[in-house]
DNA sequence: AAGTGGTCTAGACCACGTC
DNA sequence: ACGTGGTCTAGACCACTTA
């Protein structure tokens, strides 16, 4: 039976979607294969599967070679966020970014740090310590060690104009990383975000790395009041 | 030129993702067609096309019609998280989930949360309030409203054996939410995590919607020593 | 006006995992 | 063994956007 309208993958993402949210296709049960789908649809295969792959990748579907497709019983859904510039970030909550530097020199990386991120007791780092500022009030303290074994530029670059994370996001091969927030107070950044030390805040330990070795590990402290916020 | 190996549209995906990190497509340039590059790598134009348009989906990657395809200048990556059942997520950290509710009943929505999830002043809520356990201590602390307009099964749920959070995963039609991490001081949950009150936790402040109607708002209290991770 | 990505098609073969 | 999703192909038309 052909239908009327649905042409395009995302009608197809659409009605699929629908059966879901109806429950005309109910938790756990299989749905019908790809080819009577296209049947059903009136369209080619390849169309119905971009669809579903989608409706999958989502977490509303599991597939399985021969298994067939099932609705699943209890989503896991995913939830994302964009890693962007912080001055990026600033100006996407509508405040004018601001930048100070603090230091920039070779304090040592804490061993707990050097060993999350993967880096031998000898190689050599930079530190960086700055003040993000969000309509000229403290926004987030960065604070972070660059490997000099992956970025040698770093050594010399100059970090009073530009962000080491903006720096590092134009010039690291950045591959891959973790996030971990967590919340904490505020303690040495007090000083720096104009709170008291027993201030709760959010911070986020960030280790990052490129192809072949590990680039930067950064503690970014956010003042009070931070929310952090995703779509699902 | 043809290619020995690369057939597949992840071998395309991970050619170019290496002509990125390798500068050999450097950052802001503009990148061959796709009917070049297929030519190139002896394969067909939509297997070219399925590889950069995931690189795109990862923000590595920039593409306009006409304009063509361009390495991004400044790369805004996707941090992604599972969003699962509580019961699950206790099991992935290896610990042992448990529960316990504290109290079920028609305890009125604060207006602020009310607005929130765009709920009328006069729909109808069932108030739900839990612990979630992992290895018997305390994980996190749940305190939810339900609208009874969307839900109404709600109101005769026994959330006793089955946490509102997993009912709510198999029986509710869920469409999108928003979800928005702070940090903050215990507070009232403080006695069921057992910690002082001005312990800083992690709060996860959830909204749910269905594809017509609001489903529930829930504020999850962490306990202290949460840490939220995600990758990139 | 023309170039580029976005998508659809019909057919085919393959890989996986269940039966 | 065989059914199902996963993917590739060659060709085509379209939509968007820039030149």
């Amino acid at each position: 039976m052909t239908r009327a309208t649905p042409t395009g993958w995302q009608a197809v993402h659409d009605e699929a979607l629908r059966r879901i949210q109806t429950r005309e296709w109910p938790p756990g049960a299989r749905i019908p294969g790809e080819e009577d789908l296209a049947a059903e649809l009136g369209c080619a295969r390849a169309t119905v599967n971009r669809a579903l792959r989608e409706l999958a990748e989502a977490g509303l579907l599991e597939r399985r070679r021969k298994a067939g497709t099932r609705v699943a019983e209890t989503p896991n859904r995913r939830a994302q966020m964009s890693i962007s510039r912080i001055a990026e970030e600033i100006e996407t909550r509508g405040a004018r970014p601001g930048y100070a530097l603090i230091a920039a020199d070779d304090a040592p990386m804490p061993p707990a740090r050097r060993h999350a991120l993967g880096l031998g007791a000898d190689t050599p780092t930079r530190h960086v310590e700055a003040l993000h500022l969000a309509d000229g009030a403290p926004y987030v303290h960065e604070d972070r060690w660059i490997s000099l074994l992956a970025m040698p530029g770093a050594a010399n670059a100059d970090f009073t104009v530009m962000s080491a994370n903006e720096w590092l996001l134009r010039h690291a091969p950045f591959s891959h990383g973790t996030l971990d927030y967590s919340a904490t107070t505020a303690g040495d950044a007090a000083a720096h975000l104009g709170c008291d030390t027993q201030t709760p805040v959010m911070v986020l330990d960030r280790a990052t790395f490129g192809p072949d070795h590990p680039i930067t590990w950064v503690r970014l402290t956010y003042a009070p009041g931070f929310h952090l916020h995703m779509k699902i």
